[in-house]
RNA sequence: GGGAUCGUAGCUCAGCUGGUUAGAGCGCUGCCCUGUCAAGGCAGAGGUCGCGGGUUCGAGCCCCGUCGGUCCCGCCA
């Protein structure tokens, strides 16, 4: 043993210590040498205690201490005491230690940045030296919170009768979805591997195993483009139930979310939780997970302005499909021409071609339009959006969904630019978006693709509608959004093996195509399936959301970039010749 | 696949319209200092301006390409 155990951590001491002889393990965080005495932070996950030594009476100690430096190693022997000039800054700040002995147990090297929370150094750097960023005090509470989420998560399914499983990762690659990541079987050349977007199939088959209720804490991997909320590989709190309906698996999680927010950040949220349609969502807040933490909500004055002269109004509104949205943005009048530039742009952005504006002030309409709209058509449009004095109407016309859809992103803009977001940062909004559409039409392959999964059961009442208008079916779906996040998502899933037949025929599946793709699924589904359904919740960007971040590396210990690249290992990277051979790969693009 | 933006000292950044020897704060090194906690004072070291090419009498600055970070669109059952 070549260093003294230590007997405290640096976060615990307070002044009913005093007096106590300690021994303490940490990281040299600061030294500040002051000739006659000389102070030294000592920093651990737990906290940092100040450790004084008097070159006076200790010139021994004092001198090892000069060669102290920054992340060194060491442990400490000393007794607490009260301090002449306590640091209300830090917990441990009434007191300190007076050092009898210390030792280094290893030193560091100069650090390509300083662990600090006040200036971060780039992340490009941070990424590099993860395991060093990891040290900053902000990060460590983090991945404490998202430990504490792990337990309260565990025993939350635990009290409720759930059972934990592990469910496979080397798995079978299926055409619907996100692209996979692919693992080549050596075994069996030219065959692979994917990695799970998500355990699905499995939890349903222990459905039909009648293990009633499942549970898991799972990776899951998606080969798409990254987010600042999303990774490659993230983890789901995977949920499944048996003999349930949509009210059951809602409940559940709602509870689940009352005791997080409750044990972790001491906040009652009230359940349940408002709901809302996919259709209401979408034509009053433009998203089918809008942020419900403020209003700005959309208007549709299709029928005030489907004769107007201004014939971009006029010819959305006689398009099939067609609308025109409008946007009460309060006390926004004040907006510069520069920034409704900026939020033009951002609608082009979601695929507008354009967006009007007109502001109320002394009692008149200022609008680049308002020459080509009628008094009473102004006065309709006032009415409708209760616009006063001050105040900023912003529209979009076109397709209905296209249009409430870049409304939607120019309503969070407008948020941002007028200041609304620093008024809500501290608050939690949570709700569900329900029905979602079973199918939408995908022009590039000219077929129905499942908006949730294919395993989605369609809403009882719209059964009728699969064969004579799929694209207006709607699903048992309950999408969880919190803060304009989606974190969780589930459906009712499909129990019958003559409706998920239907499915895969509506997704333009031929029957040897889907007996080969889900065949072990379709079987199951005739040996007794029970009715079930299950949600899934993105553990990642519900830490992020604990944590009061805004990007999930926050709360991924070993993240990637937003090329996909980990800068800290060096992965993905060049495997052997030999390896490849094994695996009877030959590369078509060698570099 | 596309758009925006960034890359200058170990770190964070400034660097004007292209013009002499590229600056600041922090950190680092040395010395001083008895109560600091972003300690303070004095002195000092430290630069392939991401990389490659081009324009120019002259490029950190302009142009083309490329690599990397971030944010977004597409994508993400």
């Amino acid at each position: 043993m070549n260093f003294r155990k230590r007997t405290a951590v640096c976060g615990e001491l307070r002044p009913e210590n005093a007096g106590q002889i300690i021994v303490l393990n940490g990281w040299v965080d600061s030294t500040r040498d002051h000739g006659g005495v000389i102070f030294t932070n000592l920093r651990d996950r737990y906290g940092i205690t100040q450790i004084v030594i008097s070159p006076e009476t200790q010139p021994e100690l004092a001198a090892r201490a000069r060669e102290l430096k920054a992340e060194y190693v060491i442990w400490a022997e000393g007794t607490v005491r009260m301090r002449e000039n306590p640091n209300p800054k830090i917990p441990t700040g009434l007191v300190e230690i007076s050092a009898s002995d210390f030792g280094v147990i290893n030193t560091a090297e100069l650090l390509p940045f300083e662990i600090s929370d006040e200036q971060l150094a780039g992340e490009e750097l941070r990424l590099r030296y993860r395991y060093l960023d990891l040290r900053r005090p902000a990060l460590q509470n983090n991945f404490i919170i998202r430990s504490k989420a792990y337990q309260i998560i565990h025993n939350y399914f635990a009290e409720n009768g759930f059972l934990e499983f592990e469910t496979p990762v080397l798995t079978k690659s299926t055409p619907e979805g996100a692209r996979d990541y692919l693992v080549p079987s050596r075994v069996h050349k030219g065959s692979f591997y994917a990695l799970p977007q998500s355990p699905q199939i499995y939890k349903q088959l222990l459905m039909v195993s009648g293990f009633d209720r499942y549970m898991q804490i799972v990776k899951c991997f998606r080969d798409e483009d990254l987010r600042a909320d999303r990774q490659p590989e993230f983890t789901q709190i995977d949920v499944e139930m048996s003999f349930v309906e949509q009210n059951d698996i809602i409940s559940l999680a709602e509870g689940l979310m009352v005791k997080l927010w409750r044990e972790i950040l001491e906040i009652e949220i009230s359940a349940p939780f408002r709901r809302m349609s996919y259709r209401e969502a979408m034509s009053r807040y433009g998203s089918d997970k809008p942020d419900l933490r403020f209003d700005l909500e959309l208007h549709n004055i299709t029928d005030i302005v489907c004769h107007s002269e201004f014939s971009v109004f006029a010819l959305a509104a006689a398009e099939e499909n067609g609308a025109v949205m409008a946007m009460n943005a309060k006390n926004c009048a004040s907006f510069s021409r520069k920034t409704l530039d900026e939020l033009t742009e951002h609608a082009r952005k979601y695929g507008a071609k354009g967006l009007a504006w007109m502001k109320f002030t002394d009692g008149t309409a200022q609008s680049p339009i308002a020459k080509f709209l009628k008094d009473e058509e102004i006065s309709a449009i006032k009415a409708k959006l209760g616009a006063e004095d001050g105040d900023l109407l912003l529209f979009g016309a076109g397709n209905w969904g296209k249009c409430c859809s870049f409304m939607g992103a120019v309503r969070l803009e407008t948020a941002r630019k007028s200041g609304i977001y620093e008024n809500i940062r501290s608050k939690f909004s949570f709700h569900w978006v329900t029905e979602f559409p079973l199918l939408e039409y995908s022009e590039d392959e000219s077929r129905y693709a499942a908006c949730h999964h294919p395993f989605t059961s369609p809403m009882s009442e719209d059964i009728a509608l699969l064969s004579e208008n799929p694209a207006t079916a709607r699903a048992i779906t309950h999408d969880l959004v919190v803060n304009g996040y989606e974190t969780a998502g589930g459906s009712i899933r499909i129990h019958d093996n003559a409706v998920q037949q239907t499915m895969f025929d509506l997704l333009g599946m031929s029957r040897e195509e889907a007996e080969k793709k889900f065949g072990f699924l379709l079987s199951a589904l005739r040996y007794g399936a029970p009715p079930h359904g299950g949600i899934a919740f993105g553990l990642d960007r519900l830490c992020m959301l604990l944590c009061g971040s805004e990007n999930i590396r926050d709360v991924i210990v070993f993240p990637k970039t937003t090329s996909a690249l980990s800068l800290m290992d060096g992965c993905p990277s060049d495997v052997s010749a030999e390896q490849l051979k094994e695996l009877g790969i030959m590369l078509a693009m060698p570099k």
